[in-house]
DNA sequence: CTTTTCTACTGTATCGTTACAGATTTCCGC
DNA sequence: GCGGAAATCTGTAACGATACAGTAGAAAAG
């Protein structure tokens, strides 16, 4: 056996990793007998597949990735668009888990495409099209009227989105009920007596700060509570959230609950209140998305509602999957409902 | 045999991606010339290139990877390798974010390849190098033997790893300095005149506790403390935790000062000791890590000390194609400091 | 004026796979 | 026995890139 030293680089073959070629030298068949028993096409017999097959397994052989994708044009990769921007609690990476655990039971390999939403959010997707070095593409932070939607619709990538759009083009998706979450909550907190309330919305561009007001205000109506206006939003940084909410507090116009639409606000938002002197679950009260159950343990008295990013992980790859296999796009639209505290 | 059609002759200019071949049929060269100009060749005239490189520019060529892939082998692929299972503070994400914000500037994807740490770790690794599907790897959640990496080695597999290892071999690494942390931790307890600690340790089996062991018993000979049995680590769920620490704070043996190897730790170990009616800053003091700033703005009275996990990944990102550059192992290890609050 | 050397460029084979157009054998029906 | 269909299998040519072994022409050497 010869020893051949690891240094600096280079990549030692492995123990010679088989191709179609190994296996029709074995089985004495020809490679592209090969090719179509492994996918099992009608024209080979049934005899030479299960020889086929058994070598295969026998060698361990996985097609090469790259032949493929020369070949044919099918990459078996989903891109996943991600903004880096920073985001205090991670619910990116229970996303990411979830969108792993579908793929890893089929051939899709998942690729970070990180992009800064401070930039031109087009210049990912349009890399992906332009190089067409994915077959699917999952996006988050989608706007009511999302230019990434429109140009993946138009160049006929098969996509899904984190969050509905409202711009006449169907495509998978999945979302979280906010409208139902801001409705619930008013009625949470005004069955606690509160009457004066306080929301700590998304920020204005993304579409789920619409649905989040439909909801929101549908409560006051249906539950009849008057809003206190806050000038902050989930994207506001956590020292600016708590000094608005410290000043709000203090004023005459001071809220008896309020609704946090993320649990970093609502964390701020906490700050705020206990700075101005008031207590939760006494002066006031409190409802807020959580991703991770940590505001429970921080502050038993706020109702925290789970927001589950893994499950969306999971139907936004199902989802994406389904799409490439043709199924169309209006089966691939999910809405998930809050998860309430029992009792 | 047939006469093919050559690049001097009736190459048709394609209307999709363009090609090598696009460029050659443009300029008038073979296409040998033009990979070869777009490399820098040598024993090319400097006009040829200065055409070439025009030409490609104008027409946004950008090489297929699968062809690079199949010819050369090289995958231009960065493998990071993820535990997908629960994580209660998403510090996942940030590091991803940094891997990600160094590979942009670079050839490089990043593919998430997932894993569940409940079974064999060496799993996805030796996927990736029986596939090779990566040209280099990243790993978390190393051990002080850790098999991966003896894989990887023996392979000729460049990698980084999150955490150093101890098993003789060099290799690239970025490491929170945990044996400082833990030190430091008690050092600031003691100064705050805490001698009975306690600490909430990470997994034995992660390289990391050692570090932390070590630097936590250093601490207590120094500065003259005593340590407070716990029994119970941050991988403990969160509800042991708390259970476990109030009944410890309930003993004869209750601590009064704590290190917390985790922020959801922390929060578990505080609520703790609220339930058994104690009180931070007063009965008892804690210093703990954070990824995110949230510990401070839940309890100001805890010690919080940030692991900069976004930086972890840039400097395991940078870590990586350095090793793939050829570059020694010795050079490419980082050990990053303790940021202590101001004050 | 020939030979050698050098510069600048090019054709061919190849990586592993699949589409496509045969090719061979078997098995019918009549 | 024969035409023809069915059932199986196979060779060749790509996909886009690069390694390698050239070649043509000019310049330098003799």
């Amino acid at each position: 056996m010869d020893n051949k030293k690891t240094s600096g680089g280079g990549i030692q073959p492995s123990p010679e990793r088989p191709t179609l070629k190994t296996i029709a030298f074995m089985t004495g068949l020809g490679i592209t007998t090969v090719s179509r028993a492994l996918k099992d096409a009608p024209d080979i017999g049934a005899e030479t597949k299960e020889r086929v097959r058994m070598v295969a397994r026998q060698l361990g052989y996985q097609p090469n990735r790259a032949g493929v994708r020369l070949r044919t044009g099918k990459t078996n990769v989903i891109a996943l668009v991600l903004s880096i921007d920073e985001e205090i609690m991670g619910f990116t990476s229970h996303m990411v888990f979830g969108i792993s655990e579908v793929l890893a039971g089929t051939q899709y390999h998942l690729v970070i495409t990180p992009h800064s939403h401070s930039k031109d959010p087009l210049v990912p997707v349009r890399y992906i099209l332009d190089t067409g070095s994915a077959d699917g593409v999952i996006i988050s932070r989608t706007e009511p009227d999302d230019p990434r939607v429109e140009l993946m619709h138009q160049r006929g990538m098969p996509f899904a989105t984190h969050g509905r759009t409202n711009m006449g083009i169907s495509h998978p998706f999945h979302d979280f009920d906010n409208e139902a979450f801001a409705r619930e909550a008013v009625r949470a907190l005004v069955a606690k007596g509160r009457r004066r309330i306080a929301l700590l919305q998304p920020p204005g561009k993304l579409n789920y700060y619409l649905h989040t007001q439909i909801g929101f205000q549908t409560g006051l109506r249906e539950y009849q509570a008057q809003e206190v206006p806050l000038r902050a939003s989930t994207d506001t940084t956590l020292a600016e959230i708590k000094d608005t909410v410290e000043a709000l507090m203090r004023s005459p116009h001071a809220p008896d609950g309020i609704v946090c639409s993320s649990s970093a606000g609502a964390i701020a938002v906490n700050a705020g209140i206990e700075a101005a002197g008031f207590h939760l679950g006494h002066d006031i009260d409190m409802v807020a998305k959580q991703s991770t159950d940590v505001l429970s343990w921080i502050r038993p008295e706020i109702i925290a509602i789970h927001e589950d990013f893994r499950h969306a992980g999971r139907e936004l790859g199902k989802a994406v999957i389904a799409r490439i296999d043709g199924i169309e796009p209006e089966l691939l639209q999910s809405i998930s409902s809050p998860i309430w505290p029992k009792g």
